[in-house]
DNA sequence: CGCGGAATTCAAGGCGAATTGAACTTTCTG
DNA sequence: CAGAAAGTTCAATTCGCCTTGAATTCCGCG
């Protein structure tokens, strides 16, 4: 019992508006697809279910997560460009709120995962083809081939990227 | 030690060939960024570097995995249309092989994968729009605006898929 | 039918990634 | 400069997915 205040101190993760509760779950569901922690997709979710500038202290509370949680899920969302850090005059609180700009959030993920990840893909390609390339690693035959055909389509998947960013900047 | 054989029985995954145990490993990374289970890039792996027609046994030994993981994993690789079953004249083992029309699986990847998700994303976002703005259940300000811009999106991104298609197709 | 080899199923266990919480660092304030 | 408030770090724990292997089902054949 104890005290009468404004707002109902949720206990529980999303003990607040239905529709809040929903609209995280859906972030961590999308989240999910991108294989982002649960936290990640909460923090998002109630950022950009609020609209409002929020501390980490407040999800803390209203997602019912550890500090430790909050605090990293926060630092991945501003390396990703999804949170933007504001302050107040007298308060040195971080004030985090939803970056709205979702196309330039994707696109930001496009560029930093996929690319990342395709540069990778390259050396490793690089690699097996050295590999399979030596006689004396007992490729069977027409390997090398495959291997070389493996390579023409991912410079095709290469050349995608680009083209995808443009068409999701609309 | 009993009985001389023609093949030296790897005891360990890829105790073969250097060239195999590469092109095994990269398909393993490969499937990690699709959040796919080792086993599942092991096995087209192999099939990928072999290109031999190989039955379940040939894979539990070769790779050393239990044939629970084996056949879960060739169940998911024939739902992806990843690889093809056929038969020898007198003999009831089923024989698999990699499905070498990488653009097809790509395809196919896409069309089962993807597009199934945005499939799923679709209901999740019109349940998401039913509960947000009904209101009874405490939706921000504003909050009906965000989830449609959302819905907006996603729809750019459902256009981006035949597109990509296609051009994958070349 | 019933036998036997081939494949699938699924409960139990293993393993790696995510979360927790307490210790620690930093920074402001009186 | 002491104290507190905000945030970060990281070792221990928890949790969920993947694998295992034994039991079960499936199927063709005598």
């Amino acid at each position: 019992m104890s005290r009468a205040r404004t707002a109902p101190r949720p206990v529980v993760a999303g003990a607040s508006a239905p529709a809040e509760r929903e609209v995280v779950e859906f972030f961590v569901h999308l989240g999910k697809y991108l294989s982002l922690p649960r936290s990640v997709g909460e923090i998002y979710g109630l950022l950009f279910a609020t609209g409002e500038k929020l501390t980490l202290d407040d999800l803390v509370a209203r997602l019912a997560m550890s500090k430790g949680s909050a605090s990293q899920g926060l630092r991945m969302l501003r390396g990703a460009g999804a949170v933007r850090v504001t302050h107040l005059p007298g308060d040195r609180k971080d004030y985090y709120e939803a970056e709205a700009d979702l196309p330039a959030l994707i696109r930001g993920f496009l560029r930093d995962q996929l690319v990342l990840k395709l540069e990778h893909a390259d050396r490793r390609l690089d690699r097996l083809r050295t590999v399979v390339d030596d006689p004396g690693n007992g490729a069977p035959a027409g390997l090398s081939g495959r291997v070389e055909r493996l390579q023409s389509w991912q410079n095709k998947a290469r050349r995608l990227i680009p083209l995808a960013s443009t068409f999701l900047k609309l």
